[in-house]
DNA sequence: GGCTTACGAACAAAAAAGTTGTTCGTTATG
DNA sequence: CATAACGAACAACTTTTTTGTTCGTAAGCC
């Protein structure tokens, strides 16, 4: 086996978990190759973050399906190709335009690709408003809001109140579903909410999207993909679904 | 002299620049006995947080006067005395309470002494929406608006608006100046406005302030002292100036 | 209640990350 | 064109973080 960072034995720690339902602390220890005593120090640190849950021995899983793995751990999966959608969004956008952004891991990239370009930007999530304050060249909009934890998504009425107060030329959104025949989906209600009053801001709408999300659908319905003006995804897109889409109107761009 | 740490070299740099208004790169060198490679470094540093221009062979202050110090100096500066006067303030909130909580490096230091504790909390800077994002006892609001460079002081219309729309038991206000004579003062005037709109949203108002502010005065007039219900100052604060505050019937407390 | 097992604090060792100084080719400025 | 300053690259060093071990304590089980 090749080397064992700390961050790649939390993920096989988690697949573990989450794929047996309980695992015993031994067991991970075995698996992974490390010490019990390193693998109670990372189900401590997998608790507070909500994924697991600890019993005298091992750690359950918490993590429901109908909802995705928890943030740090999605924002590394796939992160190439997120890098490549960010940067094919980002240069959808030009300079001096004003963008809400939307929440998600690969909306978090397109605000890394924006870093340094003289543009308005208002992230809908806390680690993209860390990332963009310490870039000096954008002009950054905070929205108000509850964040919600490890997400850091802002939601509720003073989100949705600071985005009916702007109009914006360009709002880039993330989905935790998006496929021609259910539209653009996601898992959280508030989240949904404040997805439909950024689109309702502004002129127009891109929407960025790992391929695996095209064949899924989630919860909550955020809107017709008719209402999407370009959509960026990766070059894994099925033909057929990336067809359906252009077909319902909208620009699809594989990164 | 003694050990010579990165931090405690950034100061001395910035002290030399600002006293001098320019010096050279050679110069500090000198000064700081470090190699000509790490000033530059170091000046790098400082030219991103705004505190100083690079320029071939040195740097030239950009810090004007009627400003404070950039928040990363202040933020070290007596953080003894503001640990404990952050403590006192957070024990004369009560667990359940909805707090506003203003910018600056003392109320900063109010966020970290309430992490772990059961209370709605609406910071006013991003500093401390950083320091609460990680504590999942306290119910967190984040105001809208757009943050001040380095300071990252939440500012503008959203902000007054987030704040407008809200009721709070408490607000916590640091300040740049407070006495009797001229009440509480600050050098920003979107930053008055602001702490104005605090304090017409809350319910009790406590200032909190280093014992030196009692003798200064800054531009913007935010409050008269007799909108302040209380405030928490340190052991420094000279009793002629305490006993002005008293008698205009604010509680004053020496942590 | 007594036995077993897991837990976590404390310390030591190891690994990773960050700092600093040196060298040297490149670039700005007079 | 000459000079001085710059900054990338590397190595030596320092600091911080991570990991494993030991051991006393406490939780669960019969």
């Amino acid at each position: 086996m090749g080397v064992m960072t700390g961050t790649d034995r939390l993920r096989q720690i988690t697949e573990a978990v989450c794929e047996a339902g309980s695992v015993g602390v031994a067991e991970l220890a075995r698996l992974t190759g490390a010490s019990e005593m390193t693998i109670r120090r990372d189900l401590e640190v997998l608790a507070a973050q909500g994924v697991l849950q600890r019993y005298r021995g091992g750690a359950r899983s918490l993590v429901l399906r109908g909802e995705g793995p928890p943030f740090a751990l999605r924002s590394q999966e796939g992160l190439e190709a997120k890098r490549r959608i960010a940067a094919e969004a980002a240069a959808l956008i030009a300079d001096g335009e004003s963008v809400v952004l939307d929440s998600g891991t690969t909306c978090l990239e397109v605000a890394r690709a924006l870093e340094g370009r003289r543009v308005t930007v208002m992230p809908l999530s806390l680690h993209a408003v860390n990332v963009l304050s310490g870039a000096p060249e954008v002009t950054l909009l905070v929205p108000g809001g509850r964040p919600r934890p490890a997400e850091l998504a802002l939601a509720g009425p003073l989100t949705e109140a600071s985005l009916a107060a702007l109009r914006f030329d360009t709002a880039v959104i993330g989905c935790c579903g998006l496929n021609a025949a259910n539209g653009l989906t996601a898992y959280d209600l508030d989240d949904a909410a404040v997805k439909r009053a950024a689109i309702a801001s502004s002129r127009r709408v891109i929407a960025v999207t790992e391929a695996a999300k095209l064949t899924r659908t989630a919860l909550a319905h955020v809107a017709p993909v008719s209402a999407l003006h370009a959509v960026v995804t990766d070059t894994a897109a099925p033909d057929e679904e990336t067809a359906r889409l252009t077909a319902a109107g909208t620009v699809v761009h594989r990164a």
